[in-house]
RNA sequence: GGCCCAGUAGCGCAGUUGGUUAGCGUGCCGCCCUGUCACGGCGGAGGUCGCGGGUUCGAGUCCCGUCUGGGUCGCCA
């Protein structure tokens, strides 16, 4: 090693040793005379003096240097008590020039408190990594991973790698897709998951899998989302519902540990049907209360129009009678935002008497009861939607956090987790359906999960005959309203894999062609078996307790898909194209194929 | 794909009703400084105002288009 000891580990017992440092220029202050220099490294920064002017006149912000010198007890008066190092520092004998340093494109150490963009940051990751927060964000996920795989070992877990070069699967995602220069025309497609592939694992016999695995799905960008991302995936055979969930609070356990946090076990839970009735989402939010009430059998004669509607919840926005009328109407522009008609309110007063638009419009009798049906108070707004089930849920659900949000009604120091079981194994293809405003009858389904997510065992014999009403065998955990995994017991049988591609309209054929591999499989003692799969970036931003899953990424990519660093995706030669058969022509009968 | 916001010196920002030479802080360069720790002092350099078009005597400022970034809805088995 060049170095001796580390910058920070320095302390006041190390004073009369000579010691060999290796770092970065952090900051330095040259007095003339005397200069002294804040030497950073993995471990910390240290305070170093030179004497020599002429050797410390040069240095400048990040260059790279050797440093031999004698740590002494800093002058009297002269400590830093705000500092690790602060009692001591490093009188330099020999300072050497492992590399120079360019003029910075952004401060390497800020002081004071101004943000760098994110995209010049990410452009320079190298030098954003150099700084204490975001460097510290990727050590902490290599300590989730550690933490994840010592639970995991600990349970006898074996550690496969799976292909990133595959096959493109229909349903999900779009894939992204590689060129196979060997067979012009066909293509590879990198995996939205290892989900196959861990399944075949299964009818291997390897009983428990793990992989921290890199997936990748060519989707529309949002706050949340990397085109590539990793999840922490795992399969387990011979298991039920219970037995995956324990392992996964295991896991769980272990890595908010890392922080402090002890996570109470067993995890609450709580079924689909009640997430959405109770809190309009499948991943509620628990740290505050604020729950939706049903009003549709409350309206069930009423005169307004609006209200005469499938479904009628409302959510009571504690304090909210006394808004201006310009921050009501801004509601209605935040519903419209959502694809809804509005949000009808009534207001509260603080004698009791009912205000806004929509409260004249209700019976003498509705009015009287109102405020106590819905549980609101003198000086409280309560929102309503009224129409399709689902998307009216959905709206009061966002509307509910909007207000947590706006109300700091959520504790932002809590940590709430929620196991959401019993989903719908399928869900209407299509959106008017799915609205409610199509009467579902015959027609394409599509899974809630995946494709080869178990009925629940009540619903095997009718799954295919009523798929409305069929459970899943699936399960997903919640934190602070943040899906973190979800996972479930798969089909391992050929006939009911079979009976589910067919509800989701896809003919044997086409099964076959897109997943007669893991049909064959099946066919030869594929034994029951289940898992789950952790959204790591996400669990690794909430325990590092940054907003951005960007911030937990080494080299993340922006917007677009762009990496602002290497400028990918960029143009290929024309050499390059002929080679890779990005243009091979299909053949006729493949065409009708498609 | 829809909607909202932003883009001015390396970085972070200001720029009035459309009006002279586009400012501030920091960084950078030079000189000075022997106890600082966001060191300090003096001086200096640094700008296609994202890009293209339009309105106007005149555009950083107004209009149209476009690109990039951020947010949000759709989408995301």
């Amino acid at each position: 090693m060049i170095r001796t000891h580390s910058a920070g580990s320095l302390r006041a017992e190390h004073a009369g040793q000579t010691v060999t440092l290796a770092g970065w220029v952090a900051r330095r202050r040259d007095h003339g005379g005397v200069a002294f220099i804040d030497l950073r490294d993995s471990s910390g920064t240290v305070q170093v003096v030179i004497r020599d002017e002429e050797v410390a006149g040069p240095l400048r912000s990040e260059f790279c240097l050797k440093i031999v010198g004698e740590v002494n007890a800093r002058p009297e008066g002269n400590a830093n008590p705000n500092l690790p190092t602060g009692a001591i520092e490093v009188i330099a004998a020999e300072v050497e020039v492992l590399n120079s340093a360019d003029p910075l494109p952004f401060p390497v150490e800020e002081h004071h408190a101004t943000p760098v963009n994110e995209e010049v940051r990410l452009k320079y990751r190298y030098l954003d990594l150099r700084r204490q927060g975001p460097g510290a964000a990727l050590r902490l996920r290599s300590q989730v991973n550690k933490a994840a795989r010592d639970v995991l070992a600990q349970h006898d877990f074996v550690e496969i790698e799976t292909p990133t070069l595959t096959k493109s699967t229909p349903e999900g995602a779009r894939d992204f897709l590689v060129p196979a220069r060997l067979q012009p025309g066909s293509w590879y497609a990198l995996p939205q998951s290892p989900q196959l592939f861990k399944q075949l694992l299964m009818v291997a016999g390897m009983e428990r899998y793990y992989q921290i695995a890199r997936c990748y799905r060519d989707e529309d960008f949002r706050a949340d989302r990397q085109p590539e991302f990793t999840q922490l995936d795992i399969e387990m055979s011979f298991v039920d519902q219970d037995d995956v969930i324990a392992l996964a609070e295991e896991v769980l356990a272990a890595l908010w540990k890392l922080i402090g946090y002890d996570v109470q076990t067993p995890i609450p839970r709580m079924t689909y049907a009640e997430a959405m009735a109770r809190f309009g989402s499948d991943k509620p939010d628990l740290r505050m209360g604020l729950e939706l009430v049903e009003c549709t059998e409350y309206f069930k004669d009423t005169p307004f129009r609006v209200f005469q509607a499938p479904y009628v919840g409302a959510v009571v926005m504690p304090g909210g009678a006394d808004q201006p009328r310009k921050q009501l109407d801004a509601w209605q522009e935040w519903a419209k935002q959502r694809g809804a008609r509005g949000l009808a309110y009534v207001l509260v007063g603080q004698d009791g008497e009912l205000g806004g638009p929509v409260a004249k419009n209700l019976s003498e009798e509705e009015r009287a009861g109102l405020a106590d049906h819905v549980g609101a108070k003198p000086g409280d707004c309560i929102f309503f939607a009224a129409g399709p089930i689902k998307t009216s849920r959905a709206l009061l659900g966002a509307a509910r956090l909007e207000i947590g949000r706006r109300g700091g009604l959520i504790d932002e120091s809590a940590w709430s987790f929620l196991w959401v079981v019993d989903a719908p194994l399928f869900e209407p293809a299509d959106d008017a359906t799915a609205a409610g405003d199509v009467a579902v009858g015959s027609g394409a389904w599509t899974a809630v999960h995946h494709a080869f997510t178990s009925p629940k065992p009540d619903s095997l014999e009718t799954f295919d005959t009523d798929p409305g009403n069929a459970l899943a065998y699936a399960y997903d955990i919640v934190c602070n309203g943040n899906e973190i995994g979800g996972g479930s017991i798969r089909i391992h049988r050929e006939d009911i894999q079979k009976r589910v591609f067919k509800v989701m309209g896809l003919t044997d054929e086409e099964a076959t062609e897109k997943f007669g591999f893991l049909l064959d499989a099946f066919k030869f003692g594929a034994p029951p078996h289940g898992g789950i799969a952790f959204g790591w970036d996400r669990i690794t931003a909430l325990l590092a307790g940054t907003e951005s899953i960007r911030d937990v990424i080494a080299f993340p990519k922006s917007g677009g898909g762009f990496d602002p660093l290497t400028a990918a995706p960029a143009p290929i030669t024309p050499a390059q194209r002929k080679e890779a058969g990005v243009d091979a022509k299909p053949s006729s009968s493949e065409d009708k194929k498609s």
